[in-house]
DNA sequence: TATTCAGTACTAATTACTTAGTAAAATAGA
DNA sequence: TCTATTTTACTAAGTAATTAGTACTGAATA
């Protein structure tokens, strides 16, 4: 019974993050980009990429004697996913008040803040 | 070694949220709250809120035989918590991409946009 | 051919969150 | 006083995510 406030785990954010940046990718090409952050075993990196398929969050076909791993969801899909649960679980349903909470934070910089208007000044009424 | 995308599970933020909006709350009236979504038992409420309470999320004093608790860290706290949390590990420390994907999503009212639109020009440059 | 290397499958330990049961203590009511 | 109720403390089981070890297989090479 684990119930997160999320679907994802940590490394299997990072993981998939990776896996969309390169497009097809094998369990080396992977750890490769990890290991410039921190250590991890190969071993890790597979069992995560073997969920993450098991999941279906990654597709994979045999090349050789390796399996060439893909994404088989788009990463706006994960993404918009991901802010729908926070915005149920933690902001009582209210999109509006999570983003409040993101901009009316001080740790937010003038720039970013200026980013965001400018990208919502954008959008069709 | 959990390490989640989240520091709060989902059960532990229903709590929180109730605690939030009680003020002050014993097991019982938190548990009230719940019943009106789901069945749970006295005791995992207990459970919850005593975990809360030795992660520093509540306090608590003790009336009579039981705890009155009461939160100890504001909810805008732990709110911006989360979110930047996931612009750092899902958004690549980018909050506008947050925004955007919240905002572009066809799952969004217009009225919800609009509203995010109208709160995002009331802040200054 | 024997050894090494890359890759996978299987297994397992650890931690955290969820859920709830049982026992015990204190209090209120008959 | 005896009993029922409320509340807490302690215990425990289940599941998911992280991490990695071991063993095996097939390929390459010395």
């Amino acid at each position: 019974m684990r119930k997160s406030l999320t679907p994802l785990g940590e490394t299997e954010m990072e993981v998939l993050n990776h896996v969309w940046s390169l497009g097809e990718a094998s369990v080396a090409e992977v750890r490769e980009l990890i290991l410039k952050d921190r250590k991890v075993a190969y071993t890790t990196v597979m069992t995560v990429m073997k969920n993450l398929a098991d999941k279906k969050y990654l597709k994979y076909r045999k090349e050789g004697l390796s399996y060439i791993y893909s994404a088989a969801i788009k990463p706006e899909d994960v993404r918009y996913n991901l802010v729908d649960r926070l915005v149920d679980k933690v902001f009582h349903g209210s999109p509006k008040d999570l983003v409040q909470a993101l901009v009316q934070n001080e740790k937010l910089s003038d720039d970013e803040r200026k980013e965001i208007k400018k990208m919502i000044d954008g959008i069709e009424d």
